[in-house]
RNA sequence: GGGGGUGCUCCGGAGAUGGCGAGCCGGGCCAGACUGUAAAUCUGGUGCUUCACUGCUGAGUAGGUUCGAAUCCUACCACCCCCA
């Protein structure tokens, strides 16, 4: 993987570059639609590539194991052969998992044992059999196996969580940097942030990975349910940190506004389950700022559901015809939304390389953030 | 034409046999939540009035009995079943 530096925001730490992998180039700032289980619910591939942009999808460690499994995958060529994405895909360690999951798995030095949300069926993962597992998937950036510390979070726990983080990941790295990958492309490891919302350890985590120099780094343990505010604040602290000729990941990030904000703190790289899941319950991101499509006062509105959206579904079909399908629970409306959400999205990361390309990036972002959170 | 049964909330169901029924369950509808996906999920509201307490109205329709009626009586209306 080699990632080029082609401009910074001179009003900002804002970042246009370009990473390239086996499966092709990723123009950051980049966001990375969440296909958790080898799809990205709702939406097929074709459209992916075609009405969405997409350049690089997310898989998970954590469910992929448990579904359909490392045997499968191994016999199908990794995800790349099972599911048919032959784009750039980054899998999650299952680190999220220890936060999402935290009351059926138990942390240890070792590892974490996790009962399956499945089958109840017990499962220890380590940092080294997630690498491994992570191999088994080949996804082209793998993820360090970590805790995501929930919010709140008192100091002791999280200055304790960030120390196991911390062991974890120089496992991690032990095992990947002495194995293999088993499909004939190149793999890479991103170590992750965290450090809560305690600036001291933010700073002490962001140095210790800054100094191992891995190809990407990554900010994990935010957009738990903490202000915004300190959102920022810890993204700000951290990428002035970071390595500025790798590329940074927020993880689990966010609303528009919060993504045309971490821009500007110097972020590339973005994924998050919002466009995806709200799609599904009816909730639109556009180019007019927020819609709930199941509200009444859409019942009668043939306008496009998004006349300025890339995504051709939405400026075919109107908003009155796409509530009409979320009344009446038809798959086609989650698919409509998730593709406008989608769609929106990338063409929000798009536009924002574009214009600081053009220099023209905080003038524009400051316009920008009013318009994505404003309610319809 | 004769006999029997049933009528209440937007809909369906349960329950209600003279006294806490503006009230249960489900659906629908109206809103809200969702941030490295246990999520096509979850939460709230759904007679009128008040910020709230409260108050008011309502049981197919119209009367009646009673301290008190969705409940008993009379007539009528609608629907269902049986007989002709």
């Amino acid at each position: 993987m080699k990632f080029s530096l082609l401009h910074t925001d001179p009003a900002s730490r804002a970042r246009a570059g370009l990473i390239e992998t086996a499966h092709g180039p990723i123009e950051t700032p980049i966001f990375m639609p969440v296909g958790t289980a080898g799809t990205v619910k709702a939406v097929h591939f074709t459209e992916l590539e075609a009405d969405i942009r997409a350049q690089i999808i997310l898989g998970n460690t954590y469910h992929l194991y448990l579904r359909p499994g490392l045997d499968v995958l191994r016999q199908a060529g990794g995800l790349h052969g099972f599911n048919g994405w032959h784009k750039p895909i980054l899998t999650d360690s299952g680190g999220y998992q220890v936060y999402s999951l935290a009351h059926r798995r138990k942390i240890k030095e070792e590892g974490v044992t996790f009962q399956s949300h499945i089958d109840g069926s017990r499962h220890t993962f380590t940092p080294e059999g997630v690498m491994d597992i992570q191999r088994v998937i080949g996804a082209d950036i793998i993820m360090a196996f970590d805790e995501c510390t929930p919010y709140p979070c008192d100091f002791d726990y999280a200055q304790k969580s960030l120390d196991l983080t911390h062991r974890w990941l120089q496992r991690c790295i032990a095992r990947f940097d002495s194995t293999e990958p088993l499909y004939g492309y190149p793999q890479t490891l991103f170590p992750i942030v965290q450090g809560s919302t305690y600036p001291e350890l933010r700073v002490k985590s962001a140095e210790f990975i800054a100094a191992l120099g891995r190809d990407g780094n990554a900010i994990g343990g935010l957009s738990v349910g903490e202000p915004a505010e300190d959102m920022y604040a810890m993204t700000e602290l951290v990428t002035g940190i970071l390595p500025t000729d790798k590329p940074r990941y927020l993880m689990g990030v966010g609303t528009p506004e919060n993504i045309l904000e971490c821009i500007a703190r110097g972020v590339d790289m973005f994924d998050c389950v919002l466009p995806t899941r709200n799609a599904r319950h009816g909730l639109l991101y556009t180019t007019e700022g927020i819609i709930n499509i199941r509200n009444q006062k859409w019942q009668s509105d043939f306008s496009p559901i998004d006349a300025a959206c890339p995504a051709p579904t939405s400026r075919k079909h109107s908003k009155a015809y796409l509530r009409h399908l979320f009344l009446n629970n038809e798959i086609l409306g989650m698919q409509i939304a998730t593709l406008q959400n989608l769609a929106f999205y990338l063409w929000l990361v798009q536009e924002a390389r574009q214009q600081i390309l053009a220099g023209t990036f905080t003038d524009w972002k400051n316009g920008m953030v009013k318009i994505v959170g404003k309610k319809c």
